[in-house]
This record gives structure tokens, C-alpha cells and sequence, in this order.
DNA sequence: CGAATTCATGAAATCGTTTTCATAATCAGA
DNA sequence: TCTGATTATGAAAACGATTTCATGAATTCG
């Protein structure tokens, strides 16, 4: 492997001037840069990245918490995110926190130990808390989930406002007996948010719940068939659902019509997202703006990296959109 | 920050010596051991990675190139192959070619500068004497791909084997009349083998195949919609059709079900890669075995790294296995 | 008991850049 | 023509670790 020295040496210049050349500095003449350029080539020289890192103090690599790539939602927000950051130059470690609080904390390092310039949070485990102390190696920007006490940007939707519209939907339809069916209601602010939005809903149409329509854990299309198990040996079974994500409304669908029940007539269901899936199964759904999310995440993110200061608390909220289809 | 330094200076050691706590080398007491780990708690010191990785040579990083992150197919396997690297201390840069020659080339400069110690790739794009080159700067691993000139291992799946087994399925159901519609079938070698495994299936059973059977460019939902459009135009209709992916054919079966058709009395379709979708659509597919598929390569490439001399070629041939569900 | 190992430690070299500082040469303005 | 700015270049310091080499102390062996 060629060094800059190498090159240096074979142009018969210093290390300096080539390094300028590399970097485009100015005051360098024609001449010099030629004959470095030339030099270059001819050794086949490359920077060491590790070099530049340590003398630069700064890596041009970023890393993104997601729970797992395979939800779709995730690897959605990622591949954007990716793309953004590809086009200013900065690449992507790959962090599954798998929905463990330990394993979200174990990546931690990555900022500490100066491996990447920043990091990006599409999901929250612990307490701000634990993210806290962070800080000072680096920005953290905060996207799809949202914390009262983060002193960072977040960039999100307001949830109470998604699952109102979802749920405001179902209930313009016509049904007054809803049924509730997402993943985990305590550790989240998403899931706590949607459940505002949902029981406000119903509260301003003065429709009333039930405790046994509330359905929880519910994540995957295998959730799904559980769910809708659980839901039709009910003896009072709600007319419509409420779904936390695509996925589960998708199986809830499919386990309903294998047993022979109609959508919507015999029950109505909404997903959320609007992912390939809802178009495909017809799912009505209520559609989160994933590509704005996670370019504007990322502009916040290399913006921090490069004006080098701490970034404040800061809120962007986008809006949602029904998606109207068939299964309401 | 605290520096190695200023660790060896409150533990009144040199900089040898902590560094050698921190490596866990041995030849060191007890005592001063105490005195390390009690100096780089206080400082709250953690090692700057970017000089280790200079001195080190190595970057304990590992690209891995995909189409793009989106496709169900891709993203599983990175998941298995991020959980395989953590576990080994391994980070996962992540690129997206997004089927571009040009932007696969780009991310090899990722190999040439050190900043990741290996690559694998899980598409190729461009020919393989593009890569050959970038061999002397770390080991690259070819997975779900393959090329005949690479010079290193592969990990993947007999395509030939793969198509034989579900054209020979439809043809064991009694359909003489079959269609194709998979994705790109002249660059890639799955796709070409895939066709091979296909007609040979047919020719085995002295069934005749139509030019207007076969569909091509089809990868997602939308392409199927298409492809179903185009079939359903014909004359003379397939009564069957292979697909190369299961959201093909959850497009087509989707397509078919809006036209009115029944699936699989009116044509019978067959997925590929048994994601969630072909079971949420009742389709029959051919099975590949990613998480196995994923661990593999990630070894291979660990290995590689750590034993620190090129790989040979080597194949890895995994078996595929059909899922009967109700498409067929 | 002396010689040969093994153990324990530190000084200094090294990894390959970028950046600072010094200096010389050129240029512009009065 | 002299002065001060601007342009062009290189020597050396810095980034923060790991590794090599040297050295003395402790231990083992014959």
C-alpha cells in the first residue's frame, strides 16, 4: 500500500503539498498538482481513512438504531436514509436493537468510542435517561418516537392526531363497537400517543369500549391470527379494529376470511402505514410520510455533524393521511 | 476526552501498560491492573477507535452490498447477518446499489480507503473483473450470487435446482400450459439459471412453451399487476405461472382475484423465497433458506478477516425446499 | 550458586494523515 | 523602490492508540 509519503516522494514534493492536493486547498499551482495527480495514479494511491479519521477527528459515518431491518416500516425509513446520507457523503452502521433495552445500550459505544459522528434513533427502549449522557460524544437526533425530556431534535408524527384520524374513520363508517389492536401500550410514546388519539376519538362520539376489545403485543401477521382467534370467540365482538400496523391488520384479514367472515361487513379493519401489504390485501390505512421522515432526520443529523455545536430540542411534526380502501 | 494518556498518568504508569489492561495482555500484576481500571473509570476514559484502527490495520467493520434494503429478501438477510457480526464484534455497513453498475463500483472505494476490512456481496451488477482488482485490499465474499471467474467463496443456492422444483410441482399438478415472469433473466446468473432449471423441467416432461408466456422485468406488487394484465390479454392463457418472487406473484394472484379469476382453478401461480406475504396470500413457493444463507457468508467472512490471506474459491450450495399452500 | 528463563514495566517508534508554523517568492499599492 | 499582503511550499507537530525493544527483577533449572 502506497502512503502519502510515496506520493510525496515520486512528485518530488512534501507530504504537505500533496495532502492539499487531496484536499483542494488552495496555493498550489497547476504544475504541482499535476505532477500529483500523475504520481498518484501511477502508485495507486488511496487515503487511509483510518489516518484521516484520527488526525480529522471525525469518521463520516452515522449510525441508525432500527428494532430489526425486516419490518418494513424500518427498512423503508432506512433505505431513504441511506440515500440521504450517501448524497453528502456519509455512510450508515446498521444498529438492530431487536427491542432490547440492553442491546440499544450496547451501541452506545459506537458514539463513545468515535466510531461514527452521530446517531439516529427511529425507536427508543430506555429511558432518555441513558441517552443523556451521550450527548457529549456526539449528536443524537430522535425520529418516528419522541421524548418529553430528550433535548434533541425529533423529528415525528403526532400520533394522538394518526390514530384519531384512523379511528374518527371507522366511526364516520358507522361502527360503534371498535376494537383496539397494537403492539405494547406502557414502554413507547407511539403507543401511548396512538391510544389517546384512539380513546379521544370514541370519547368525542360518546361510543363506549370494552375492556376485552383491547388486543396487545400485536406486531406481526402471525399477531394477527391471534388476535382475530382471540376476537372472534368473544361473545359481544366488535364490528371494527383498530390496528397498531399493516402487518397485523393483514392478518387479521386473512385469519377472518378463512373462517368465512366478510370484510368489511362482518368486520372492518384498519392498518396502518400503507405499505405495499395494504394495497395489496385492500386495507384501508392510515399512511405515515416515511420518505419526509427520514430525509429530514437526516438533514438535521449531518447539519449537526458539520456546524459542530450541540443541537437544541427542536419538534418537526408532519401530518398523516387516510388512505381510504375496501376492508371499511 | 480523556486520552490513553492521562489514564497512564493518574495510575502513575505508562502508556504500555494500560494499554496492555485494555488489550488484556499478559504480564501485568494484579495490582497495577486496579489501578488501570480505577483510572479509566474516573476519567470515564474509553479508547479512541480511529487510532486503533490505524495502528491496528483493521476496522472490525464489514460492508455488505444489497439492491436495495426494501426488498424482503435482502433485509432478512441482513438482519441475520448484523445479529452474526455483532455477535462477533463486527459492524454492518450497509449499500444500497439499487441495481446500478455505477453505484456498486462506488462502494468498493469503501475496501480501497480501509475503511471496512471485507465485502459482501449479495447482488452483483457489474462483471466480475471489476472486482478482482479490490481483492488485494480485503477479502470479499459473494452470497446468494455467484460468478464462474470469481475467485472466492460463494454462499448460495443452486437457482437451477430451484426453478426445477417448482416448474416440476405445477407440472406434477397436471398444468401443461406454464408461464414465466421473473426479473431480469440475461445479466444475472440466478436469473439465467433459474430459466434453465425451468425449461429443463418442461423439456423432462415433453411440454411446449409459447414466447408470449414469458414475462419479464417483473420484481415487485406493481409488476405483477402488470404481468397478470398482460397474460390475461392473451389468446391463448397460460393455465400456470412461475414467478421469481413472491410479491410477483401475490401481484398476480392479487390482479387475478380483482378480474374475477379463481386461484388456482383458473390459473395456478407459484412465489418464490417463502416470505410472510406468500403465506398471508396462500401461495405456494419455493423456499430458500436465508437465515443459513446469511450465517455462512457472514463466517466465511470473519474467518477470512481474522486468518488474514485471501480466500479461495470456494462454493457453498445450499438446498431449497417447496411450500405447498393453496396458489397451485 | 550461576545461568537461563520468565515476568513486569517503560521509552520510543509506528500507523498515515492533516494542520500549524515558518519561510521564501511573488505581487500590488503608494 | 519599498512595504505589506498574498501565494506557494515544506518541516515538524499532532491525532491516540499499539507494538517493538530494552532492561531489570524474579524465578527456574542444572
Amino acid at each position: 500500500m502506497a502512503t502519502i509519503q510515496d506520493v510525496a516522494k515520486k512528485a518530488g514534493l512534501s507530504r504537505t503539498t500533496v495532502s492539499r492536493v487531496i484536499n483542494e486547498h488552495p496555493y498550489v499551482t497547476e504544475e504541482k498538482k499535476r505532477l500529483v495527480t500523475q504520481a498518484m495514479q501511477e502508485l495507486n494511491y488511496v487515503p487511509n481513512s483510518s489516518a484521516r479519521r484520527l488526525r480529522r477527528q471525525q469518521t463520516e459515518t452515522i449510525a441508525v438504531y432500527v428494532p430489526r431491518i425486516t419490518n418494513p416500516f424500518f427498512s423503508h425509513l432506512v433505505e431513504v436514509m441511506e440515500k440521504e446520507a450517501a448524497k453528502k457523503g456519509y455512510q450508515l452502521i446498521l444498529c438492530q436493537t431487536r427491542y432490547k433495552k440492553e442491546q440499544e445500550r450496547n451501541f452506545l459505544e459506537l458514539l463513545k468510542t468515535k466510531q461514527v459522528d452521530g446517531l439516529i434513533l427511529t425507536s427508543i427502549e430506555n429511558d432518555w435517561s441513558e441517552f443523556e449522557p451521550y450527548l457529549s460524544f456526539g449528536p443524537i437526533v430522535v425520529c418516528n418516537e419522541y421524548s418529553d425530556s430528550a433535548q434533541v431534535p425529533s423529528v415525528y408524527l403526532n400520533q394522538i392526531e394518526g390514530s384519531y384520524l384512523g379511528t374518527k374513520h371507522l366511526i364516520d363508517q358507522g361502527y360503534t363497537k371498535i376494537g383496539y389492536c397494537t403492539g405494547n401500550h406502557k414502554s413507547s410514546r407511539v403507543s401511548k400517543d396512538r391510544k389517546i388519539g384512539f380513546l379521544q376519538a370514541l370519547d368525542e362520539a360518546g361510543i363506549m369500549m370494552k375492556e376485552e376489545w383491547f388486543f396487545y403485543n400485536a406486531y406481526s401477521v402471525q399477531d394477527g391470527f391471534a388476535a382475530f382467534k382471540k376476537l372472534s370467540e368473544l361473545d359481544d365482538k366488535p364490528q371494527a379494529v383498530f390496528t397498531g400496523s399493516d402487518e397485523v391488520a393483514a392478518g387479521i384479514a386473512k385469519a377472518a376470511f378463512d373462517a368465512g367472515w366478510r370484510v368489511p361487513e362482518d368486520l372492518a379493519i384498519i392498518g396502518f402505514d400503507n405499505q405495499p401489504l395494504a394495497a395489496l390485501m385492500d386495507l384501508t390505512t392510515v399512511e405515515q410520510p416515511i420518505d419526509t421522515i427520514a430525509k429530514q432526520a437526516m438533514n438535521l443529523m449531518v447539519e449537526a455533524i458539520q456546524a459542530k455545536k450541540p443541537l437544541s430540542r427542536k419538534e418537526v411534526i408532519l401530518p398523516f393521511q387516510l388512505i381510504k380502501r375496501s376492508s371499511t
